[in-house]
DNA sequence: GGATGTGAACAATTTCACAGCC
DNA sequence: GGCTGTGAAATTGTTCACATCC
């Protein structure tokens, strides 16, 4: 398939083609009138804008379960990340292969940031060690950092911290659960709150549907 | 501190105290007038609208290191969630305690649904397992997934999937940092490209900042 | 003829501003 | 006097519809 068509695409990722045009359209101007848009060169200069075509090298810090399971991670290397290092601070995991690199002592990560230029870290650790670790990883320059920890980091101005929560994805599912159970008793006859719920449910179902794959239809 | 402001709690998520008062107003009136809202009252009454003070069995099928990491995670059972049951389909896995929880073997996957009234799977089995874990679960009663496998998922209509892509939130941060880099260029002088790619990182950035923590000042 | 790119129309969301209540 | 709750205004985002170009 050489070329694609907004309408095309629209219909695969369930949203209005015109939307989409308008999208594609801040990106600069890469699809050609009564053909569509040149595969290729479509998935090219988007890659290039969302920083796909660079090379980022992390570093992960806290090898546990979760820093082992992101290191093994297969998703990485297809988006321009390379784990550059694993770090962790017990000295009887220092040279232990994890997903086929060794694990490093926290003793030297200023160095391994310095010498592999990282500018992006990851960190996996208890929560109890994590401001430290952020710490350690802004002096050495890191600028990006990714939290797994659940705790709130402090960073200067012109760091950038993401926060994962692996709880609140299943938050979501939960409130859209407890919403289904909701409208079959609502369904039954008035009920106290049912108004209130079902706004709120309304608007948070705006907010972001639960269905992550599935054309956007919004939950009746 | 009994009472709070919708200013004060404007002021701690960084968003207007109009937008916050609105939102809240949907959940119903909570607040005193002149007073401001009752910390613990409305703490209840958020909780109890988000599904947290219900107790929700989950399962989690495929205890690898991410398997793992979940059935360790902390913030599970602080916000309803109560691990059920882990499943995996190496039958020398079965028995072995992890977090203290021992593992089943994926045989007796739809006993254990039904046995614990379990409406919520958590998937971190390896891609290919995935569509054929899910399609047990939802044959078991599983009406709510949450898959961390890198598949897209397959279901029928009434049941919600979620899909965690632990890349993207680095990806992000990736576009971010590439934007940094690119607004120094930018400062030296035209450079080609660089006004849609602001065009696109001003978009990109409205839809959701890198600060998750920080009030919400958009990067310059 | 067919599909993009984009002003204009429309829809949704956010903020203002103030009546109403404590 | 102070703060909520909410119509109305302002802003932002989405969709329509069509001029434009291949």
């Amino acid at each position: 398939m050489p070329t694609v068509s907004s309408e095309e695409l629209a219909a695969a990722a369930g949203v209005n083609s015109a939307k989409l045009r308008k999208d594609f359209s801040y990106l600069g101007s890469y699809g050609t009138r009564g053909v569509g848009y040149d595969v290729e060169y479509l998935v090219y200069q988007i890659s290039r804008e969302l920083g796909l075509t660079q090379d980022w090298p992390v570093v992960i810090v806290g090898i546990g379960n979760l820093g082992a399971a992101l290191a093994n991670y297969g998703g990485f290397a297809s988006r321009g990340f390379r784990v550059a290092a694993l770090i962790d601070a017990d000295p009887a995991m220092a040279g232990k292969p994890v997903a086929g690199i060794p694990v490093q002592h926290t003793d030297d990560l200023e160095k391994i940031i310095q010498d592999n230029g990282v500018s992006i870290g990851v960190i996996a650790t208890p929560a109890g060690a994590a401001q430290q670790v952020c710490d350690r990883l802004v002096a050495a320059g890191v600028t990006s950092i990714l939290n797994f920890a659940p705790t709130v980091l402090n960073v200067p101005d012109g760091v950038d911290v993401r926060k994962v929560d692996l709880s609140i994805e299943l938050q979501i599912l939960a409130f859209h659960e407890q919403r289904k159970a909701g409208e079959e008793a609502a369904a039954d006859g008035a009920l106290p709150g049912a108004a209130a719920a079902a706004a709120a449910a309304r608007k948070a179902a705006a907010d972001q549907g639960p269905d992550g794959d599935v054309p956007a239809v919004m939950p009746a």
